[in-house]
RNA sequence: GGCGGAGUAGCUCAGUUGGUUAGAGCAAACGGUUCAUACCCGUUAGGUCGUCGGUUCGAGUCCGACCUCCGCUACCA
């Protein structure tokens, strides 16, 4: 069997449910994987879900649940998530699958009998209570930045010898110079390969969640570590047929895990068993939602389905076209050189502009045209050569950017060729054409339709159910294969065109300014109607950023509020925010550590009155214990103003 | 404070190895067209490319310093 093109995403962190900077990953690695298959390669198209590690646990301990319930229930939402966004993933891997733990271990073994790891003595100070190591840098006052008491802990680990092939990874980057992309991302892999790899300890003390260790099962595999065998793993290594699968094609991913793990420990990982490395290993940079313009608060969305529904609600387009709108904005704003920011107006300018205005409105006009001139068949003419070219042209750069995984310029691209098409149309005016009774009308008239079936395969692999639905209403099946594109025989003479329906109804910006705000005002008015007279609050408050949430006199109560006065101040060593404050509270001292360095300076606070909470659980700041917390407003630039009686107040008084 | 990223037209962004009048889309103004989803096409306007220095015959592009913004993080219970 041909080697299969093999595509994969990260695996996700089962913490949270999927937002749109995950969906985003994995939807431009769908585009990748429907734009091979269309190539007619064989594709092997792997996601999943990351399953082990500490922290899942302590997640799942916290919601009520074993690992297992809480990892089975969120893989099940990812997968559930990105099967609603059409994602054609063939293979989905969880880490704590049989097969991911046995291939990790077996990695382990090999790498082990090539005498790649060694054991060793992870030392360090460790901090019982939060279960973590600290250096001797770290530490503060000898305890914990907590502030929680540490004790020198050398524990028997495993380290693998990353160093061993810093030389060797240089020479790989070197040699393949589209191994690791974009080329900027690749230079900073450089710099930090050559400033020195250090060993990496592997393993740590089992608890109780994990994958054990080949013949040490008080140690588990560092999470990392095992994550990144999950590629490998999916394939069947070292069994059967893996090889018509592995070397991977392309490992798509966010940034951030770019440069430590998949760009370094990972193929370093691979010499050391002697498995060949991924060929392209790509990241792309992080949608921002700056200014908070896109946000629950603001009544703004970022969940993808969530968007795709409201989409879907406000411009009327069906529901699966909606799905469609979301994988193009994600795959036309693929970000590169930097993050971009990713806003409900952008969305919705992409629509409009893109999708509504030039590709729904192109395959509309024309296809009203096809009925109105040439009976809406697709006429047996000749395409001009300014059509032909304009779609050769779009393919050829289409196919060119997704060499580089330049996703978003490959869109771009497929957009080229309705801009050329509206133009075209434009320039050749087949009204006029169709009032001269001009032979050349039907020839115009098809290479318009061959425009829009060009693009229908251009667009298939971002927008499937789009391009379904444009095959449709030119009366055509769907294009399978990229081949087929600007192919004549891909638009047979003769066929029936549909009736033109809009894939993409425009939305008009002011009915939507309309409904938002009647969106608004309707629960009100509606209560109001309903229920004029009573004052029945609604059955669950919600707390919301416009009505902070409401508490009783009880709970002020709680709070003991005192007059104190300062009798020392001095800076905390190693903090430059903090002031550790002697104070006098009645006949009690007390000792509070504050943020307030920004604007005041210790001389100036001794012997000043303040306001602090009283009865508050004490806590450590940089090794210095706080008991309790002094009252002050915040500047517009975070710093603090102190609180103070308006006159002398006794010694102690207390507040209200 | 640390780490990372960014500062180019009103907005969102392109600008390959430094090379003539710095681009696109949206928004704006004007004009055209009528097949179409009040759409499409054309023209115009709008930028001392964050600031200041430096290298160079020549810098948005390279070097240095600084300023601003954002994200994460740390010490603002």
């Amino acid at each position: 069997m041909a080697k299969r093109y093999f595509i994969t995403t990260p695996i996700y962190y089962v913490n949270s449910y999927p937002h749109v900077g995950t969906t985003l990953t994995t939807v431009v690695a769908d585009v990748c994987a429907r734009y091979h298959r269309m190539l007619g390669q064989p594709v092997y198209f792997l996601t999943g879900t990351d399953e082990n590690g500490l922290k899942v646990a302590e997640a799942a301990e916290k919601a009520g649940k074993t690992p297992k319930d809480h990892t089975d229930f969120l893989a099940e939402e990812f997968k559930k998530t990105f099967l609603a966004m059409n994602v054609s993933f063939d293979d989905f891997i969880r880490t704590t699958e049989p097969r991911h733990v046995e291939a990790t271990q077996r990695f382990f073994k090999i790498l082990q009998d090539n005498g790649y790891v060694y054991k060793g003595v992870y030392e360090g100070w460790y901090d019982v209570s939060s279960e973590t190591f600290y250096k001797e840098t770290d530490l503060v006052d000898g305890k914990s930045p907590d502030g929680n008491e540490v004790r020198w802990v050398s524990e028997e680990n495993w380290f693998f010898k990353l160093s061993a092939f810093q030389d060797r990874l240089l020479e790989h980057i070197e040699a393949n110079p589209t191994f690791l992309l974009p080329v900027s991302r690749k230079n900073e892999v450089v710099s930090f390969v050559k400033q020195g790899l250090r060993d990496m300890c592997i393993t740590r003390a089992n608890p109780g969640w994990g994958i054990p260790m080949p013949g040490d099962d008080t140690k588990v595999v560092y999470v990392w570590f095992d994550a990144l065998i999950n590629y490998l793993a999916a394939t069947g290594w070292p069994e059967g047929d893996w090889q018509d699968i592995w070397p991977a094609d392309v490992h798509w991913m966010a940034k951030e895990i770019f440069t430590r793990f998949h760009a370094t420990l990972w193929p370093a990982m691979l010499m050391g068993i002697g498995v060949d490395l991924p060929r392209h290993v790509v990241a792309h940079e992080w949608f921002t939602f700056g200014d908070m313009k896109m946000s629950k608060s603001k009544g703004n969305i970022i969940e993808p389905l969530e968007l795709a529904g409201d989409i879907a609600a406000k411009t009327g387009c069906k529901s699966e076209i909606a799905i469609d709108v979301v994988r193009y904005s994600l795959a036309a704003q693929l970000p590169y050189g930097g993050d971009t920011n990713y806003t409900r107006d952008e969305v919705d300018r992409l629509y409009n502009g893109d999708l509504a205005n030039d590709l729904g409105n192109a395959l509309n006009r024309t296809l009203a045209m096809a009925h109105k001139f040439v009976g809406g068949a697709i006429p047996d003419a000749e395409i001009e050569q300014e059509a032909k070219d304009a779609i050769q042209h779009a393919r050829s750069e289409f196919d060119r950017y997704m060499d580089s995984f330049q996703i978003n310029k490959s869109t771009e691209s497929a957009l080229g060729l309705i801009r050329f098409l509206n133009k075209y149309i434009d320039t050749r005016a087949p009204w006029a054409l169709h009032k001269d009774s001009n032979p050349a009308l039907p020839n115009v008239l098809r290479s318009m339709l061959a425009c829009l079936r060009a693009a229908e395969g251009l667009i298939r692999p971002i927008m499937p159910t789009a391009a379904d639905e444009m095959a449709r209403q030119l009366g055509l099946p769907p294009t399978k294969l990229w081949s087929e594109i600007g192919s004549d025989t891909n638009l047979p003479a003769g066929a029936t065109l549909a009736t033109p329906e809009p894939i993409f109804p425009r939305l008009d910006p002011k009915k939507n300014a309309e409904s938002k705000e009647s969106k608004i005002q309707n629960p009100k008015s509606k209560m109001e109607t309903q229920n004029p007279t009573s004052n029945t609050p609604p059955l669950s408050p919600q707390p919301s950023a416009l009505s902070p949430q409401e508490i009783t006199i009880d709970d002020f109560a709680k709070v003991q509020l005192r007059v104190a006065r300062v009798v020392e101040a001095e800076p905390v060593e190693g903090a430059d925010k903090l002031m550790k404050l002697q104070l006098v509270i009645g006949e009690e001292k007390r000792q509070i550590v504050a943020g307030i360095r920004l604007n005041y300076k210790p001389e100036e606070l001794i012997g000043r009155q303040i306001v602090v909470v009283y009865n508050l659980k004490p806590r450590t700041m940089r090794g210095v214990e706080s008991q309790g917390m002094v009252l002050a407003a915040v500047d517009e630039n975070g710093g603090a103003i102190l609180l103070s009686p308006e006159k002398e107040a006794p010694e102690g008084a207390t507040v209200r």
